[in-house]
DNA sequence: CGACCGGTTGAATGCATTCAAAAGGCGTGG
DNA sequence: CCACGCCTTTTGAATGCATTCAACCGGTCG
């Protein structure tokens, strides 16, 4: 890893509080690894032999079962995965693939076993971080059985609008393949879900969405704070 | 709390290898709970005060949205609920109802937060119980999103006859109507399932099922280590 | 130019929900 | 002990949301 990688390595969150020596040991046992995008980074029913850190680029967090493959998450910088295998030293439960040229933090999963016992603070942030993985998964959860896509769909927008300041414009972070898989429907069901929404005042040009009618589209996505408010 | 009951408590799991006088403080701070059948005992936006533990009985825990309802788990002895909301000083995502009558053992969040930052032994149980419980999670998401009603009863009853020593004579621990919610379905569906599964040699009669023919059911469940079996 | 990929649109199918009604079980009160 | 009523479960039928298959458009790249 080069010096200034390193420098921006030991300022992470994960980090906080803990021994300087400890960090130093950690982040000399790991790896800053580069991968081109559609790399496969994880693979479901593989022992945890690494916990994932994304320094730059997307992660799409996918399974599979039996010919079908729905996804889970897709994380960018700053977010971990597979944090609960390592730390039981299980196999991973889901795969994992780069949807973009991606930078990746790998720490050995036997080193963050070892300080997760050794150092309270280490143990603290892990706890916070697996917590709040906890609590967006079932998020995702109430999402997906709780509403249907065209309700998925419109909550997605209004969520990426506050994200991204409010401005009632802005543009898809990803293909709408990927989206359509985010949010769990078919290609096809986004398409038409964004058809149907164009009643609302929501247009689509490519990647581009405008959104010109907020309260219009609330109304049709029944918005909650216990599943859409990353804050909560 | 009555001099044995507190033994009990002293050798939980969640306790293991934690200062003797800590867990103590922590008893003394906490309630043991008896509820009858139906009670609520969380309620889904409020803050989190309590970490609850379940010495005796069943809870069902779920999340309501827009007139709707759907069951994310049920738990019994020995497990605990909305950790996650605790740790982190929020409100809870899920409510909680006692489906028999229970008895319940509250430690104040406040404490648990305390205990978290101050032994390790404590950090390291309270993370592992939420690595097992994300993992849970994560599980019935691929249940829900890869499989059908069918396949998920099928599975449900292949692991329960596994649970209960694999004799393939076993009673439904709930009403079939908790069973439907439990799988994501409408008790019709449930009853329509049963039917279905006449054909694989599955018999039911009230709350005693037989299963004849594991092999063929297996074959229409498609069972999966890394969505079925609870020590993956 | 032709092939391919992402996206859209149309049509058919299917799984599951919903509404409705009837049958079976259980407990309570007369 | 029986009758009644409530709740669970089953069965039937209609509806609907979403998947799947198929065709088509437009842009990009070899």
């Amino acid at each position: 890893m080069r010096q200034e990688d390193l420098q921006q390595m030991r300022t992470l969150r994960l980090f906080d509080g803990m021994a300087e020596s400890y960090v130093e040991s950690m982040l000399r046992a790991s790896f800053l690894q580069r991968f081109p995008a559609r790399v496969e980074l994880a693979r479901e029913g593989e022992p945890a032999d690494f916990l994932h850190l994304i320094i730059d680029g997307q992660v799409e967090v996918y399974a599979s079962h039996h010919r079908r493959e729905t996804t889970v998450s897709i994380l960018g910088p700053g977010q971990s995965f597979i944090l609960a295998a390592v730390l039981l030293d299980r196999v991973y439960l889901k795969s994992a693939r780069a949807l973009s040229p991606s930078r990746i933090l790998m720490i050995p999963a036997e080193a963050v076993r070892q300080y997760f016992e050794r150092d309270v603070h280490f143990a603290r942030s892990l706890g916070i971080e697996l917590a709040i993985a906890y609590r967006d998964i079932v998020k995702e959860l109430k999402n997906q059985k709780l509403r249907s896509s065209l309700e998925r769909l419109a909550n997605w927008l209004l969520a990426r609008n506050t994200e991204t300041g409010a401005s009632g414009r802005f543009a898809l972070p990803f293909d709408k393949k990927v989206l359509a898989a985010r949010l769990g429907m078919a290609p096809e069901v986004l398409s038409r879900s964004f058809a149907a929404l164009a009643a609302y005042a929501v247009s689509v040009d490519g990647s581009s969405v405008h959104l010109q009618d907020i309260d219009a589209l609330r109304k049709v996505a029944h918005p909650s704070a216990f599943i859409d408010d990353p804050a909560t």
